[in-house]
RNA sequence: GGCGGAGUAGCUCAGUUGGUUAGAGCAGCGGAAUCAUAAUCCGCGUGUCGGGGGUUCAAGUCCCUCCUCCGCUACCA
């Protein structure tokens, strides 16, 4: 057995997420964690909500609420389409909680000890109308470079000629309107990430089984321009981590927070102890400990981070900045899973347009396990990736109704009507049986392979061939003709036919949890029990055994479906 | 502009360190079967591997160049 540290990226607390932010994080994280979980690892999963900066501060205002009510809010909202999702948080925590709190001030006081933090004076844009520093993308202006009149603060979205908002003219506050910006000197602490280069960038030249994906994006930030800069972490804002060395005050930073890419990746540790506080963790000295302090336990312990490419600069370098420059021990991650993006139909998701679907939609409209398979099945891995609804229902229909829900159904009808609820006696295995075993222990190690290294597209498609396999031995072995001459030898091949489901079910359990429980239900069994033996997992349910003849367990996606759903989610969010 | 990713069958995508006639699923066509959600199984691919040039006995794979799409570009998170 190994133990195994998995976080998802934290989502943003401002709104409800379209499917691409599930199937770019918390759903593959999901599927690793069941996975190991099935195999008899011991695991640790973790996620939680982002809930500082100046995006919930505006949204908590245009919601009429206090900024701390709207996060408690949208925490549970959020929470609620993560069950929905069967998305197994040992705890889904917040990075507004007090233990977050209290470690991103103790991890920006160890920094400042070990000279890791500097003050900067600089001037930023003022707005007296919203009372607030003005983040330059809460700027417009006209272009001056190409007279683009809704040019933003930081880039021109005509001409992509990058900007400073003091170079837009006539600059307004897309916040309010306010056009009486002004320049304001204001004092910020800078992590001196350049100070870490070298160490960062040897830990990451160490890292040669990474994605291309997540070292090339890493290596363009050490080396691009004159380096790794140092990052401003904090922030003029009201709501967030106050600004502290450990438990002292920090003289100057009077009123000021941390930045949310400081304290967000914090509650990943924050969150372990949550999960202590909270009451779920065992009885045991050090029960969060052991998980993050290489000290205290963690040190066999494996850990795997899952995130969006657009999340991986912090995850290469920022976090590790942090941890490495603490010069505490704590654990680093060892391998870190990126997704590119999911578009909708031809382009992007888009959450101000409200094109594409929304993850509390995707549930109304259909169960967890259709979502969970397709997306997972068509996982952004090596490229961006699409999602179209005739891809969507031609893959769920065949995938999961025709392939492994009629292969469920056929077998467990066909026992029924010919010898009852009741796993059959008959004669025991021959060639054909020998030669499906072989099949699938092949099969199955390498579904094992896959899903080791994180490779959920190529995990997915095993999986199917998988299905496939039964399907294709019921039509070799035509129980439904054998019977006619030879009730005896057609039973075996049934009770064989109905250890597949179980076996089935269990394979397919990180993917499709809600389905596999109901298939282990159906079987009367909760022998769950990850087939090492694939000859010994097929005889798991002997004769004699009862069972039940499951509903249907992929109801088909209609033409009408979805032609309707096509319509709804084009645009506008209703 | 810079950096990165991508361009392979009608569609979605695999193609390890260059090596036999470039693959899978879906869709399509033909057949078998009739246990099953009209579900399954078998067979069927003449693709300028984005264009061009080069290295090599051999290039989808390596080098150069050009084109197209996407992402990032450090004060959104």
């Amino acid at each position: 057995m190994t133990r195994h540290l998995i976080t998802s990226a934290i989502p943003y607390i401002n709104g409800i997420k379209h499917l691409g932010n599930l199937v770019g994080s918390q759903l593959p994280a999901d599927l690793f964690a069941r996975y190991l979980r099935g195999r008899g690892h011991e695991v640790m999963f973790l996620c939680a909500t982002d809930e500082h900066g100046t995006p919930a501060e505006l949204a908590a205002a245009k919601a009429g609420k206090p900024v701390a009510e709207y996060c408690a809010e949208m925490h549970e909202v959020q929470s609620k389409i993560a069950e929905g999702f069967r998305l197994s948080f040992d705890h889904f925590g917040r990075s507004s909680s007090e233990q977050n709190r209290k470690l991103t001030q103790h991890f920006a006081g160890v920094l400042a000890d070990n000279g890791l933090i500097r003050e900067v004076s600089e001037t930023q844009m003022y707005s007296p109308t919203d009372g607030r520093f003005l983040p330059d993308r809460y700027i417009e202006g006209t272009c001056p470079n190409c007279g683009y009149d809704s040019a933003r603060g930081d880039q021109c979205d005509n001409c992509t000629k990058q900007l400073d908002p003091v170079e837009l003219i006539e600059p307004h506050s897309t916040i309010s309107g306010a056009t009486d910006l002004e320049m304001r000197e204001t004092k910020h602490l800078y992590l001196r990430q350049s100070a870490m280069k070298d160490e960062l960038e040897a830990w990451i030249d160490s890292k040669s089984d990474w994605p291309i994906l997540t070292t090339s994006i890493a290596k363009k930030w050490l080396n691009d321009g004159d380096g790794l800069q140092d990052r401003g972490i904090t922030r003029d804002l009201d709501w967030g981590v106050p600004v502290m060395k450990g438990d002292q005050p920090w003289p100057g930073m009077e009123g000021k927070v941390f930045y949310v890419w400081f304290d967000a990746p914090i509650e990943y540790i924050a969150c372990a102890q949550e999960w202590v506080d909270a009451g779920k963790a065992p009885d045991m000295e050090n029960a969060w400990e052991r998980w993050w302090r290489t000290d205290k336990g963690a040190a066999d312990v494996t850990y795997t981070q899952f995130m969006g490419k657009d999340n991986v600069p912090f995850h290469t370098l920022g976090f590790p900045a942090t941890i490495l420059g603490s010069g505490e021990p704590w654990k680093l991650v060892d391998f870190i899973k990126s997704f590119n993006y999911l578009n909708y139909d031809g382009g992007q998701f888009s959450t101000s347009r409200g094109r594409g679907v929304f993850q509390d939609q995707a549930l109304e409209i259909l169960p967890a396990d259709y979502w969970r398979w397709w997306l997972l099945s068509h996982a952004p891995e090596s490229s961006d990736s699409e999602f179209t609804w005739e891809g969507f229902q031609s893959g769920v229909n065949k995938d999961l109704a025709d392939v492994l829900g009629n292969f469920v159904s056929r077998v467990t009808k066909f026992c029924r009507s010919k010898f009852g609820e009741v796993v059959p006696e008959g004669r025991a295995l021959g060639e054909q049986e020998e030669a499906l075993i072989a099949d699938l222990t092949g099969r199955i190690r390498a579904y094992e392979g896959h899903m080791d290294a994180i490779e959920v597209r190529k995990a997915a498609a095993e999986l199917r061939a998988i299905w496939v396999a039964g399907n294709e031995y019921l039509q070799s072995a035509a129980p439904w003709s054998v019977f006619k001459e030879d009730p005896d030898r057609a039973a075996g091949q049934i009770r064989l036919a109905l250890n597949l489901v179980r076996l089935y079910a269990v394979l397919s359990a990180p993917f499709i949890p809600d389905t596999s429980k109901a298939m282990l239900d159906a079987m009367q069994t909760d022998d769950d029990s990850w087939p090492d033996d694939v000859s010994a997992a097929l005889s798991t349910l002997p004769a004699g055994h009862a069972f039940t003849v499951p509903d249907v367990l992929f109801a088909k996606i209609t033409d009408e479906q979805r032609e309707y759903w096509q319509g709804r989610f084009a645009g506008t969010r209703d």
